[in-house]
Formats: C-alpha cells, sequence, structure tokens
DNA sequence: ATTTAAATTAGACAGAGTCCAATTCTATTT
DNA sequence: AAATAGAATTGGACTCTGTCTAATTTAAAT
C-alpha cells in the first residue's frame, strides 16, 4: 500500500470509490478524521471542521460518520459507554485503553495469533472482532 | 466453585462479602441480574424489579449498578453504542455478538490462547481484555 | 434554464444516565 | 423503646449523545 498524503483531491477520490458523492462537509469530515489519524468523538469531529466560523450542522455530522460505517471508510470503536469514537483505521488491529487518561492507542493485529476459539454457530460468519486492552498506570490505585 | 442457587439470603451474603449493605433493593437487583445469568441493560433490570408494582426508582437502578461494577461483582459490556449490558458473569470470558438480532452470548477464556501481544507501555498494569466477536446470519446481505 | 434528486439544515425530540435536595430507612446508642 | 446519626432511596429536573422531520439549499442532468 503507497503512502498518500489525505489532500482534499485524494479525499474527494476516496469517497467517490466507494460511490460517495463527495460534498464540501463530506470532505471536511473525511480530512479531520483521516489527516489527524486519531480516535475522535463526533463532538470533536464536529469542533474541528467548524474551528473557524460554523459550517456543517450536527445532523450532517452524524449523517456522514454513519454513512463512512456503512461504507466501512471508518470503523467504531467502543470502549466508554459515554460516547463512541470513529476510527479512520480499518487495516486489522486492536486498542489498548487507558482508562485513567482515556487515550486510545492501536495495536496492529498482524502478528497476533488467537487459538482456541470456539467454532461459530451454523450459518453465521464473522463480520469483525473488536479487542480492547484496558491498562492503567500501576501507581493508581485501583 | 460450588453451585449454589441464588436465593435472596445467599446473595445478601455475597454482597456483605464485598462490604455492601444488602439493602432490599440491592438484593432485588442482584437478583435479577444472577438468577438470569444473562445481560441485561439498566432499563430492562428496571423493568423486571418492578414487574408487580413500582419499587426501585430509576437513581437506584443506577446507583446500585454502578456500586455492583466498583465492588468487580459484576461487568460492563459495550457491544451496543445505544446501550450498556451488565454481566454477572466475572470469570474470564469473551463475548459473541450477533449484530442481527442483538443476542450476546458468553465463550470461556480457559481454552483461548493469545500471543504476540505488544508489551505494555513501562508502568502501566492490565486492568482487563474485552474480547467481542461480531457474527450475522451467512444469508443476510452485510 | 428547468427539473429532479440528493444533501444539508435548524431545531424539536428521544433515550440513557447523572445530579440534587428532600425524605426514608437502618443501625447503633442510650 | 426512643433518639440519633449515617446511609440509602427517591422524584424530578437536568445533561448529553444521537435521531428525526420538514423545509431549504445544492448539485446534477436534461
Amino acid at each position: 500500500m503507497e503512502a498518500m498524503p489525505y489532500t482534499r483531491d485524494n479525499l474527494a477520490e476516496k469517497l467517490r470509490a466507494q460511490g460517495i458523492n463527495p460534498t464540501h462537509q463530506r470532505i471536511e469530515i473525511a480530512h479531520a478524521l483521516f489527516s489527524r489519524c486519531e480516535h475522535l468523538s463526533a463532538d470533536q469531529i464536529m469542533a474541528i471542521v467548524n474551528e473557524r466560523h460554523s459550517e456543517t450542522s450536527k445532523a450532517t455530522v452524524y449523517n456522514t460518520l454513519n454513512l463512512f460505517l456503512e461504507k466501512k471508510l471508518i470503523r467504531e470503536v467502543l470502549v466508554d459507554p459515554n460516547k463512541v469514537f470513529y476510527d479512520p483505521n480499518t487495516s486489522a488491529h486492536y486498542h489498548v485503553y487507558d482508562v485513567e487518561s482515556g487515550k486510545l492507542t492501536d495495536i496492529d493485529a498482524a502478528d497476533i495469533r488467537i487459538s482456541g476459539l470456539p467454532a461459530l454457530p451454523a450459518g453465521m460468519v464473522t463480520e469483525g472482532m473488536d479487542i480492547i486492552i484496558r491498562v492503567r498506570p500501576a501507581d493508581r490505585a485501583p
């Protein structure tokens, strides 16, 4: 895979490749996520996109994130019961979550081996697997 | 470990063992979870506890669930962005989540081996690990 | 230019969960 | 048994995340 800078033009292309009409707002939202390559919540994304002056509504932020999810451009990460994080990294990977600071980091799935998983129920297929390792600073009382 | 029926008396003892004052409401909430041994959401628990006539308030349900969590009597399961499930099974285990039906089932962790995990950042300790395998019926379009 | 469909919007709404001040319960002391 | 003190419970207001709707704007296609 080639390293490609996330210019707005490249992002428009990326959206078109998934059959998404690359509107102004969608490109800005994609840019917020992909250029940072971080895990962001919906309200963080909205704040970034509207930094200068308000241009994108809450409804559009949610519409767009859900659209990106459907088209598998991004992933949802559920680590905090209060809010969903959106993850622009769709390659196979897992997460380490610092429960003290809320910091979320990726672990590449490439060298992880899991054995002993039971067979799936008949007629079921795997859609994905999430692994979250919850950690905390050793000196802090649990 | 001995199989012990979840009578209200046994549950009161179980709560006391964790330093929890076993009030009426707490015992009923514990009973809802442990006797069923299912994954329930807060509103399901509230409905069960108040089946006959309302006796336990929403505030108490949440207070109690958070208390049980702190004392590690139960676990939180985050599979659905809309609601938290509470899991009375605290032995090591993971989850299979049917994204079509919402059904959540346990996998015993005993025979699962995971290798290749990176070392934790210095000064960090693991608090827990969640594994969620998302599945769907093979015949349904993704 | 006109038409049509798609996208965006503000703001009302819904549901999960928290907070708070007032009340009730429970345990302990007398 | 009565008095007291601390803990637990309560209703209801509140916050926050996310959805819905009807109206408007934008963009694309003829």
